[in-house]
DNA sequence: TTGTATGCGTTATCAA
DNA sequence: TTGATAACGCATACAA
């Protein structure tokens, strides 16, 4: 049997409250009597039951993170920043996978956080009302990525502007017939992303006078599979898009293997453009808008750490920007009557004029590989660009 | 104040042991009590403290997953399996990444999950000797996938197999000089993988007459950047190999960006094949190594449930079998003086004459694109392949 | 600065 | 089948 508090406080000859002060590092404990606890636990190799402390003061030590995939480039990134800054306040990481619906519905239904956890991060998950309600009443602090819920911690991109760029980049190219690669836009409940990109899209085309087209949008729930058949799909129209932006990387490399499988090629046939700048991204040469992924991670897990800490009392909003990287999957429209890329010059690539210039473009195939790009970029960024809006 | 399970006793008008007994499902409770029962826990909205569960049972009901990178793709793989199959068994899992080097010792100094979990899967992980003593002192069942460690259930692939398997593809496409990329070949700590490859790596090059010399192995540390790195040095040697082995798809695809940089093509100039068969492996078309990822994740909690049930008494190991997957990234060698490849015909791919054979491989330029893998294919392999040996 | 005593919310043992 | 009650191991208010 493990040695427990009440040994440790035997062999130091002191009371187990002391222990337990001394163990904690307390002020009012003498250093002595700390020295001599400290030993007794040491020499009895005495580890703490994090149950019983729990029990007794209410702390859990451990902070909840939800959500829909792990095994997801995007996710995985994002847990990894939540990691790095909870580990180093000392605090757990419970993981919870919501991917399978049944495995959702019976989250929602029993709760089983409850009471395990001091907080709780949920990384863009689509959540119905009650939901959300649900969450909130967990009486814990709650930060979430992507979708904005009241009451709880918020930090997201600007994806009406991530999108608007995408989108202007490509008719600065040139292109009038622009499809749009969509995520789950089906899905009643409040997963705003794609709806909130999907309209940046419209309205975009609808600023350069470019008439809307359902039938250019298909839907391709953020995996490669679906990306692929989603650019099949746009392929085999009678008047078929000359650029796709596609609002997932790995939507856009299906839709790249698409197109080689067709024998045809990015961007000479069709121009692509995605959304994350996924890891391999640059090594398939996709044009991109980045967003700072596991940066956003150890901005959630911060505002954990100060909602528990009573930093702030209100719930604060972080508003995270990205950033266009052209590389060699966007190119110039081929001459489709009397329009060139001229007609447009008015439109910046970003909706505001901020004070970061987008790189040169490499429009067809580019002679030089692109430079590897600096890591650190987002942090030079204007600061309107990250926005902490108290609420 | 939530409802305790006192409050639930007095609204049933039973005593809190049959609550808990009605609650657990457990056998000796009349229908009507437990229905009783059931329905005032309903109406307080009752949940169960965990905590408190786990001090009076001494379960936790979680399992640790510990590894050293929770943002790459191999690993977020295997999270993935596990955490499907600890879900459905209602195991919750607690994730310990151990990436950083400070983090990694103070884990094993403090060993936090002492007495916070039931057992403990533990992934790649470079470990001492006094480490994994460390672990298997917890008293609790652990899983180790990669290393072998005495006393722990283990699930890891046939690393001999499949980096034989992948040198003996390039020889057999004619190639003589043929570099390798290896992971940390430095660690001292017991992470067997790399030492088994690249071992692997040497025999196959005696075996086939071919001098080692030890500039033809760079090391890559498994990650993008270190790949491209270790692939600039290999090509500048005075004698750059023809063919290059690196033991992940993540080196190799830092490889091929090198080439790509430089301004030479695979497997025009050089062959590569990875290690893995990563999820954007296709879409670069790499020839590679694959190996079911997710599946040994679901293996490793399979083994932590038997542990758990008391269904094997012993740890067992499985061996999952590793698959050639060939494709555009390697082809055969430019002429090379006098021998060619039929210099060679005897060597199979793999070791051992097994009735899967290897798909033909697209020497040079496929001129169609590789079709479409069927996901299931470990499933079909042969039953020698997967082997399970009780210790 | 230190000790005493109580509470935290269950589970499990034993008795009824 | 059910109830009373003693652990479980610690934190903390209060007293000294």
């Amino acid at each position: 049997m493990a040695a427990s508090i009440i040994d440790v406080a035997k062999r130091a000859k002191v009371s187990t409250a002391t222990v337990s002060r001394a163990l904690r590092g307390l002020p009012n404990v003498s250093e002595v009597t700390r020295e001599r606890v400290l030993r007794a636990a040491e020499e009895l190799s005495y580890a703490i039951s994090p149950h019983a402390s729990s029990l007794a003061s209410g702390r859990t030590g451990t902070i909840g993170v939800v959500l829909p995939f792990v095994n997801r480039w995007f996710y995985s990134q994002v847990l990894s920043g939540i990691d790095s800054v909870l580990r180093a306040n000392d605090l757990d990481l419970l993981l919870y996978n919501l991917g399978d619906a049944r495995v959702h519905e019976r989250f929602f239904a029993r709760m089983p956080l409850r009471r395990r956890v001091d907080a709780l991060i949920v990384l863009n998950l689509p959540l119905s009302a009650a939901e959300s309600d649900a969450l909130v009443s967990m009486e814990v602090p709650v930060a979430v990525l992507g979708t904005r819920v009241p009451g709880c911690w918020h930090v997201s991109i600007d994806n009406a502007q991530g999108a608007t760029t995408a989108v202007r980049h490509l008719i600065n190219l040139g292109h009038r017939r622009i499809g749009m690669i969509t995520g789950a836009l089906g899905d009643p409940r409040g997963f705003t992303t794609p709806i909130v990109r999907e309209h940046a899209y419209r309205s975009v085309l609808a600023e350069a006078g470019i008439p809307y087209e359902p039938d250019l949008e298909a839907p391709g729930n953020f995996g490669i599979e679906e990306g692929a058949s989603a650019m099949a799909r746009l392929l085999s129209l009678p008047d078929p898009p000359t650029a796709v932006f596609a609002e997932s990387d790995l939507m856009a490399f299906g839709a790249l293997r698409t197109l080689t499988r067709m024998g045809l090629r990015a961007p000479d046939d069709v121009s692509v453009i995605g959304f994350d700048d996924h890891e391999t991204a640059e090594l398939l040469n996709l044009t991109t808008i980045a967003q700072p992924v596991t940066h956003q991670g150890e901005l959630l897990a911060r505002q954990i750490l100060d909602a528990l800490s009573g930093a702030s009392e209100e719930p604060a909003e972080v508003v995270v920007p990205t950033r266009l990287v052209v590389r060699g999957t966007t190119g110039a429209a081929r001459v489709a009557g009397p329009r060139t890329s001229r007609d447009h010059p008015g439109l910046p690539d970003r909706p505001e004029g901020a004070g970061h210039p987008d790189r040169p473009g490499h429009p067809g195939r580019a002679a030089e590989p692109p430079a590897p790009r600096d890591g650190t970029a987002y942090d030079r960024l204007p600061d309107q660009h990250t926005r902490t809006t108290a609420r």
